[in-house]
DNA sequence: ATTCATGCAAATCGTTTGCAACCCA
DNA sequence: TGGGTTGCAAACGATTTGCATGAAT
């Protein structure tokens, strides 16, 4: 099968001393064809046999943590005990929000970061260190209000 | 045992045709008295079994969701697939949001909502009715910073 | 007496782990 | 060859459900 950009996954697991396997490319594979899909576990595994019937569920688990750990992907909390997968974008994930659909599911990026002032304020007011935030807003999508 | 305040739960069972129980009364009063708290299920089963042993921990997960669905309390979501429960005030329970130290886990509240501009020019940017939101900062609380 | 609620245990769901077989380096 | 990796099944923790018993009205 053919893979793209995948040169520097291949060293990071060498370097590590990990070994390339199909099954690890094949998942990567399907998430970065489906960036912006927001897929969580259940719907990569489902992805991943189509190309590799025989795959296990745990092995799914397994990549998806180490690529997490190797900071490939990052694991997204939507909260509502949902998670959803992305490609790390040089450690930008939390400069983003989302808006989440309580009618169709979907999830929609907001690409701006509006909380530096916030953060500052609440920062010193209550004492706390803040290492990273989660905003997320629910409601209606366009396509789903127009119906 | 004293109950305080609760003529309008015990109204609002009979009226849908529930019956008030120890059980019940219970529950509710340990989630009064610990208002701040932050209790997960878990955390409510040990102090209700303090009152009644006996209770199983399938009648705290039955009546936290039937006191979900009168309204009287709120299942907050913390996000990382932690939950816990707080008395509802009248609906406005969106109108803060969470510090969540990272060291010891402890839950602080943030009064103020700072997030209506910011809701608007999403809303109109995105095409995204708003129906709420969920903002949550993670870092190291005072306590633990100063450790 | 009737009906709903409870406690218990079994079932379920998503996820993790132990292990023998397997495969990449 | 040898150790990391896989698939499978069993284990796991949190939550839910079925059912006979027990309590509230």
């Amino acid at each position: 099968m053919v893979m793209e950009n995948n040169q520097s996954f291949k060293e990071k697991l060498i370097n590590k001393g990990y070994k390339v396997t199909n099954q690890r490319e094949i998942i990567l594979d399907v998430i970065r064809k489906n960036e912006g899909k927001h897929l969580d576990t259940e719907e990569i595994y489902d992805l991943v046999k189509v190309s590799l019937p025989g795959v296990g569920i745990a092995t799914v688990y397994r990549t998806l943590a180490l690529l997490e750990e190797m900071d490939i992907i990052n694991k997204i909390d939507l909260g509502a005990g949902r998670w959803k997968y992305e490609i790390d974008r040089n450690g930008e994930s939390h400069k983003h929000h989302h808006l989440i659909c309580s009618v169709c599911g979907e999830v929609t990026e907001v690409e701006e970061d509006f909380l530096e002032r916030l953060e500052d304020l609440i920062s010193s007011k209550y004492d706390f260190l803040i290492n990273d935030h989660s905003l997320k807003f629910y409601g209606c999508c366009s396509k789903c209000k127009s119906k």
